[in-house]
DNA sequence: ATGCTTGCAAACGGTTTGCACGTGT
DNA sequence: ACACGTGCAAACCGTTTGCAAGCAT
């Protein structure tokens, strides 16, 4: 009775209730195109799933889910936040201008630099962001 | 009679009207430790040196500028936006937890490595933006 | 049993907009 | 003169919150 999800919430102090983990499954298993949701794109995806779970309850568990780690927001544009799943490797995105698609990518060098940068200004890092925009060639 | 902000402002191909060169010049004049303001802080900033501009007004001015590419417009941590004036160099942000001030810094290492990554991944990059969070010894 | 969770609907805060008036060219 | 810019107040939209009812432990 113990699978993944209930022990990642059960891991993150949080009692394991319907909604929390219906959110849960959804972030973990969207596929690549699908991943970096917002509220309302979960609780459609939900609605359309046949759950019934309020957007005020989507928006506390994505906050909760923020807190405890499992989950990391971005503010891309500017529009609506996103969420995702936060799996640890820490990683950073490009994101197309024409389809609003976003992929991931990571780079050990840049990673590196940023460290330096951040020790060398005076400052201990605790986190960072870097999101490429453009136009994928896809797209055209 | 033709300054600089006027300039800049015909450049834009912007009417010039005494809110935009306002707005302009707190932008331009405002020492390092001000920039990155918000509309409110703008607005602010204009009342008190005795101007009487409506918020909406500068949040319409700021939005055009956007579009002119005079500012760039940032969404640091997901509260408000913030302005600056667009100086031409692409730099980067860091930004002290504690205190939410924002320093400025540029790399040619990591810029070149992100003109690489973008075409490594078939986009056309039009921007990018990196920021990293952190706490700042000066704020301890 | 009891304290955390949820749904609902109302509040919120930053930002945008419709309208009638004012202003730059 | 005429189109564009502005102030005001109301609308907007994503997100948050107070409250009463519902669950997990």
């Amino acid at each position: 009775m113990t699978d993944q999800t209930t022990q990642d919430l059960k891991g993150a102090g949080l009692k394991v209730t319907l909604p929390r983990m219906r959110v849960l499954e959804v972030l973990s298993k969207v596929d690549d195109n699908d991943r970096h949701m917002s509220a309302e794109d979960v609780y459609r995806y939900l609605m359309t799933a046949g759950d019934d779970i309020s957007l005020a309850t989507i928006y506390r568990v994505l906050t909760q889910f923020e807190a405890a780690g499992l989950v990391i927001k971005h503010h891309f544009d500017g529009g609506t936040a996103r969420y995702e799943l936060d799996t640890g490797d820490n990683h950073n995105h490009i994101v197309c201008m024409k389809t609003g698609r976003v992929e991931e990518f990571t780079d050990k060098e840049i990673e590196a630099k940023i460290q330096t940068i951040a020790r060398e200004l005076g400052y201990e890092l605790t986190d960072y962001k870097l999101t490429l925009y453009g136009v994928s060639q896809e797209a055209l």
